[in-house]
DNA sequence: ACCAGCGGGACTCCCCGTTGAT
DNA sequence: ATCAACGGGGAGTCCCGCTGGT
């Protein structure tokens, strides 16, 4: 499973991969803090390019379709951050509702550190688009069902049944949403405890009786 | 169970309130229509003017604040919107768990009725702004504060202890928003189904443990 | 000679004269200190309305013809002024060198008290206008004429042929409001002092010469 | 006397610098026509870049300051050409005194050949300016100082004391200002004509002295 | 008669995302 | 792979009538 999407970024340049961040790097870089931030309406291409310090042809040489293909790339690569956290997590923590607790700890963490301006680039963007959005809404309904899947893996791995494992990570992925939302507005990280510990309990109570 | 649904939307008492939408209300509506099609920088104002048709000067006159203070006015009437919903599904489900199912039935129906166009306001808004914008904040930080109240104090009153009444009401917002999210982003509404089966659940088993 | 324009502004009110300043009034005051500071369309109607703290539609109904009316009403009252003060220094010095001299001192205080932000709304409305503003040029027009006779009368009673009194009057003013202008974006008195003294040691020459 | 005036206006050396005004001094003159006749506040970028046929993101793209930076600019290339005016009216004649009358009548001949529409763009912008506006205050003290420095100069090397020089020079630019004040207002150009037969016969008699 | 306010559009300046030539 | 050009909105707010209350 996840087989397809075979290595995002690494397209081009066979040989000078490694050398400084790139241009390309720096502008999806951006692209997604800003995402995080204050969402794709919210970000003036001027201000991204000064902030890369990259001039403005550049973006379109790396992006032809422009401000939404970068923020496509930039959700992919988010995408794969989130999921290397937990994977992180769930190669310290061997049981999921531990693992659960160390991610949604480490997303407050990430959130208060920055001074609560962070919230998930994949969450703002979603909420801005439209259906009319095609590109946005195929890299967004990809980047969700990738993250419900690589949950419900784990959770069925510990003996829920195949649909009770994509249904409680749908609302793992929902509570984290909608409680990262809640703290971001609040501007303290109660409500994203709240919600790990009543959610940490009863997934233990569903795993246990599993 | 399915009463006749008797007051589906309680518009036009017959003489008194029924002298026109007004100007200022309009606005307000196509304010809200649109914070949940596409977020506050989505919209132009001249597009809702447009829809409210009013010309520009009026925009000026009822909200000297413009834009933002628009927004916060249809974000407090997205409340009260939100409330009348849930208190008409908690007076005909006693219990919370009945309520939260037909509550997040609802949602799913009005989601899917906007051909997933619509999504929640506040979540949307919350996503977009920044600390900066001291007024949506506020605003926003009182909304989510008001819904958790009235969940918790609905919780509470079946037995839960009040911290744990607050804290799954926490949850129920945050995976009302998450869901409502992955349900908008892939255009089903599976997500919310299986969110609110698990969260029932729980629930259920909450309340009959307590 | 100056018989036109009598009484300018005490039209209405044959009692109610003297018990505060009145609308009407005020109005023509905040006017009259916006022209000063920022000229004709420097100003909106809003700041001067709540400058003067007056309702809109009040505007509309002293002054039919809008801020165009107001305006012209404004620039008779500074021409009221600026006789009123130069009668004031001509009673004190017999002599219009020494005359000129006091006036040209009052002026340098006038505008350093206030910053360097006021000027003379005559020569800002008349640098703003077209040709097109009839209304405004007849009244600049009207004021400037006021001025130079006024001037020139005096100068005549000092000896001065009459054509050399009209040439002299017309160069005084010319100084006075270039002079103006260059103190007011340099932000010192020097340049208003200098031409002064130039001017004042040409004045007593030509006139102890005739 | 009055020699052939042969370098009217020096537009078009054959080859090299014809290459079409260039959108940026295209802007820069519409801009400088603009303030001569209706002031900063007066004109609309729209008319502006219309009459400078150019599209709307031009300005933003040669002038960041926007509309006070392209009037900064406009400010400055009108110091130019009053500058070269007076350099060439020195250059052809020799004794100040007529170099003034010249320049002076030079000036009436520009007003009246635009119907009166024409004023001076420093004094304009300099009475519509607050000292907030410091990019503009800054550049119109340069200027004026600029053309009082030029002048105090000729005028000392006619024999005239240093601070001598420097307050005639003042005055002469005060005159010269307040006079076209005048005689824009009045549509005819006698209050130009009257103030420079008195300073120059006031100046030939200082300048004798010395 | 005087005042108040809601309503009405036409602009204001700014700046955005994008494309061609260089 | 850079810079000039391109228009089309972005929000804002201007100055002005009308229509009712007093």
């Amino acid at each position: 499973m996840t087989p397809p999407r075979p290595d995002v970024t690494p397209t081009l340049t066979p040989a000078a991969e490694a050398e400084a961040p790139g241009t390309r790097e720096r502008l999806i870089a951006a692209m997604l803090e800003a995402l995080r931030r204050r969402g794709l309406h919210g970000v003036g291409l001027s201000e991204l390019l000064a902030r890369a310090d990259a001039p403005k042809g550049v973006l379109y040489h790396h992006f032809p379709g422009g401000k939404t293909e970068l923020a496509v790339v930039a959700i992919r690569s988010a995408v794969d951050q989130v999921l290397a956290g937990l994977d992180r997590a769930l190669v310290r923590y061997p049981h999921p509702a531990d693992a659960l607790t160390a991610w949604m700890g480490g997303a407050q963490k990430f959130l208060a550190d920055s001074g609560f301006e962070r919230g998930c680039p994949l969450a703002t963007v979603a909420l801005e688009s439209t259906p009319q959005d095609t590109a946005l809404r195929a890299a967004l309904h990809d980047a969700f069902a990738t993250l419900r899947e690589r949950l419900g893996l784990t959770l069925a791995a510990c003996g829920l049944p195949p649909e009770g494992a994509r249904a409680w990570a749908t609302l793992m992925v929902a509570a984290y949403e909608g409680a990262l939302l809640q703290s971001r507005v609040a501007g303290d990280t109660t409500a994203m405890r709240d919600t790990a510990d009543v959610l940490v309990a009863a997934l233990r109570a569903q795993i246990d009786l599993a």
